[in-house]
DNA sequence: CTTGAGCTTCCCACAGTGGCAAGCTTGATA
DNA sequence: TATCAAGCTTGCCACTGTGGGAAGCTCAAG
């Protein structure tokens, strides 16, 4: 199989196939004698997993040791756990940021008129900083 | 006040001063004859404006758009708001997102022993696919 | 006058993705 | 068989926002 399928059955676009491939993510595929690369039921298999842990997040860096963990039989599945822990870890202090970002503009719109006039809450927010007070 | 000063002060970063100028964020300051940045009461108002923009999660290109409604003193608090309600919906988007993901994975580690052993439901799960019934 | 801290510009890096361009291959069709 | 479109190749540039470093100038204090 082409890149192109490869790419369509995998989700991964033809483009980032390359890069990982470049950049060590995933192994050299094989290439026929005019240079294509081609693409086993086996890559797929890789490509799918690699998509599947974007899809919840993961950095290409942590993929490359989830791959080698899941290539790896004599793995401990503790190893495993403790990275999805800690990206677990990650997700949280993001979710916390940005919805402490939201929940402090949500209070700044709250008070807008949102009309024509000028007199603006949430630029008075942004001037005199709505941590302020609380730090920053 | 030298760009050092003003970074200390404004919490942003002399690099990052300098980069808000070249990409026309803000206005080119003054300059001694020396060529050294000088900076007034008035820029460092308008750095913190930025850093507290930044703060709440605002794009440089967002803060563009909210710098030139904050100086200008016909400008309608509508527009603000509107800005304020787009970033809002951006935010709970990715919270959503984020949240989402999390959960997923919440589950899976909940599966795992996390023992010496290989067997892993969080491997098998990328392998499988968390969302594959539930469409991607 | 020397020294060290601070400033200048310029280039490189990161993560992850997209786009474009020049040139080759492949397969189908006229 | 000649040709044409679609697909592949590599390579370079872009984005966002930030940091690091180098080479060289300036300023203030000793």
């Amino acid at each position: 199989m082409n890149i192109g399928q490869a790419a369509k059955q995998s989700g991964i676009s033809a483009k980032m196939i390359r890069h990982y491939e470049s950049i060590g993510l995933i192994h050299s595929s094989a290439r026929t004698d005019a240079g294509y690369r081609t693409y086993s039921q086996n890559d797929l298999h890789t490509l799918r997993f690699i998509k599947r842990a974007r899809s919840l997040g993961f950095s290409l860096e942590s993929i490359g040791h989830l791959l080698s963990l899941w290539q790896n039989q004599e793995r401990a599945s503790a190893d495993v756990k403790m990275l999805a822990q800690d990206h677990i870890q990650q997700l949280n202090t993001k979710i916390r940021e940005l919805t402490e970002m939201r929940d402090v503009l949500l209070t700044l719109v709250e008070g807008c008129q949102g009309n024509h006039r000028p007199e603006c809450p949430i630029l008075h927010g942004l001037e005199a900083g709505p941590n302020c007070s609380a730090a920053s």
